[in-house]
DNA sequence: TTGTTAAACGGACCGACGGTCCGTTACGTT
DNA sequence: AACGTAACGGACCGTCGGTCCGTTTAACAA
């Protein structure tokens, strides 16, 4: 790749991320404004990520990259601290990429499935709710809790306090791992 | 309101009802075609219904009726059953409503959320889940159900038999709900 | 039946946006 | 220095949501 090419790209994704941190609706991030925030052609943008689609989710990858690294390095615990260490990481990135996340999400054709974080991520959870509930169940009890994290959600929710939400969510992982909670078990 | 207001309200509809309902791609249907279909003008579908979002909002609460209404028929049964039962009918809901459900779903703006059906799914759900996880759980723990069955995942797991996705979220209402499963219970 | 009025109609029109095209520029190589 | 090729950039295009306004028509009163 030329040298300008690879200057342009970084231009690019560091105005796209700007753009998106600062926009409420994420919608109203348009690819002129990108190309003109990153002082590049629009024909450059298009040509580099192909479409709006392509330049969100090269963003979202970027960002994402950072997160499941600093997951991966963490083992130890049991699957229901995995689990919830995995899930409280995913609400912490999903609160700090409000608007970039909902533009993912929001882009309509399957999106915020064919991604590689979600891929890696369901895999991860899958595996260790499949230890207490068998694979059948970890397939779609994965999808669920993943989905208890939809950007949208979050932001509908954004007056709580963060640790409501937080706890909101460890409450669901137990509930979803070993179906126990407030002390009390509920089978008796 | 004027007699042949109300016929084109009707006519429009009808008219997005079918288009929605043979899209594969909510995204597809434009108000140029929703306008044509029913025979209408344009100016007369936006007075009508405000914009896009309005029409949507307007189809999607029709059909859903329909479907509170019958639920709201049924009592009896533990609070079990009766999430299972709700969470049943919202299931079967997205299937046969694909595309309403995923336009209505992606319109942004917190449109899943601001929505007379959420609410009172939501509100139904909470108090039911509240009597055996206390009300501050509750909370969160509906709006997880109810982000369970979101229609683009619906959409994502389509190529599933039914039944699968069907006891994919009776699992998971059964675990939010007393968190046992597979006749032994997790917790000794 | 006819006249009047206000509401509804409909389609030409507009601005914005995603995406393309192609003449121009500049990087890398020999 | 000269050349070929890849990248550039912005004018341009089609589409779509939404508006505007001249025309039609339902509703009602005389």
């Amino acid at each position: 790749m030329r040298a300008d090419a690879v200057r342009n790209r970084e231009a690019v994704l560091q105005a796209a991320g700007r753009l998106f941190d600062t926009a409420d609706d994420p919608a109203g991030v348009s690819m002129d404004d990108v190309a003109a925030a990153a002082g590049v052609g629009k024909g450059t943008l298009f040509r580099r990520f192909g479409d709006r689609a392509g330049l969100i989710r090269a963003l979202y990858e970027l960002r994402t990259e950072r997160m499941t690294a600093e997951l991966e390095g963490e083992g130890g615990g049991d699957a229901v601290d995995a689990v919830a260490r995995t899930m409280d990481a995913l609400l912490r990135f999903k609160i700090e990429n409000r608007a970039l996340s909902r533009a993912l999400e929001s882009l309509g054709g399957g999106s915020p499935y064919t991604n590689a974080a979600y891929g890696g991520l369901h895999a991860r959870l899958a595996a260790l709710i499949a230890a207490t509930r068998g694979p059948e169940a970890a397939d779609f009890l994965s999808h669920a809790l993943l989905a208890a994290v939809r950007s949208d959600l979050v932001d509908h929710l954004a007056d709580w306090p963060d640790d409501r939400l937080k706890s909101g969510v460890q409450t669901l992982v137990r509930s979803v791992l070993r179906g126990e909670e407030r002390g009390a078990p509920l089978c008796r």
